[in-house]
DNA sequence: TAATATTAATAGTCAAAGAAAGTCAAAGTC
DNA sequence: GACTTTGACTTTCTTTGACTATTAATATTA
């Protein structure tokens, strides 16, 4: 078996447990699997692109890393769908349930959820009864619609 | 981990409890991470820059400190101003201003500008005109409100 | 006693050494 | 021919230490 498929497993292992994003050193990792640190570097560029669900950071000197984050890939798709079967109006307990969900699904994170419900709440949208619901159908979709493609 | 995570970490501490600034001493710090004393320069040349928040003046000499200084235009102080300083209602062009704003002022991300203007827009508010300007000030200064402290 | 000089106590600067990670192309393998 | 392995070289960030600058405290002198 390719060395570089051992490393694969091995990283993609470390995300068992639903960890957001997984911390390596390379030249730890290199002498782990007894190859060349570049060697690590070929399997993330070959293996953990971004088209394939993965986002890469690092930090070179003294205690530098490498920080592999998963994205969602299936994000864009998830939320389109949302969109397009959700009605033209919803109350603040379905909205309630869908941002709940977003979050569960590492679909956004703390501050986008936070700026979801309180867009969608009843406290805020200050506007007589009948209007409500298809106001706040209105302003859900249209966030959601911004959080396609980033 | 760095050292000068840990001394960086430790200095953000002593903000803890809303001090305008803290005052440490170079040598007696740098004896508490058995580091040299210029480690403390690096630390806060990197890690309090102007840029990040933080003013710094020192004085030399017996008795002599390092005084940091967290500079008023913090993200939260920012924000609350904004959030005091409004009116009850609030045009788009005026909405649309604050937010170039606060992006260009590094205190949202795209993805929060794009929440923002989304959810304040003419087009997405279907309610009445006359109860637009209203709801959009509501609305926005909800936003913001939860951008504060993160 | 006031002015001045000296010493001690701090902090600042800067460059070298060290510790990672990145790049790229040559060589190897299937 | 496409993919993988290897290694020399580069870049970035951190740690260290020798040297410098400034201020306060103390001693000395007029």
């Amino acid at each position: 078996m390719r060395i570089s498929d051992v490393i694969e497993a091995f990283i993609k292992d470390l995300f068992k447990g639903d960890e957001e994003y997984v911390e390596i050193q390379r030249n730890e990792l290199a002498e782990k699997f007894n190859c060349v640190p570049s060697q690590i570097n070929y399997v993330i560029s070959t293996r953990f692109r971004p088209s394939q669900g993965y986002y890469v950071e690092s930090k070179r000197g003294g205690g530098g890393h490498i920080r592999i984050k998963k994205v969602n890939i299936t994000k864009s798709n998830y939320l389109m769908h949302i969109i397009t079967s959700m009605g033209d109006t919803i109350t603040s307990n379905e909205v309630d349930i869908f941002i709940s969900n977003f979050l569960s699904y590492n679909i956004i994170n703390k501050t986008e959820t936070k700026l979801l419900k309180v867009a969608t709440s009843d406290n805020v949208l200050t506007v007589p009864q009948e209007m409500k619901d298809k106001l706040r159908a209105n302003i859900f979709k249209n966030m959601i619609l911004n959080l396609v493609e980033d």
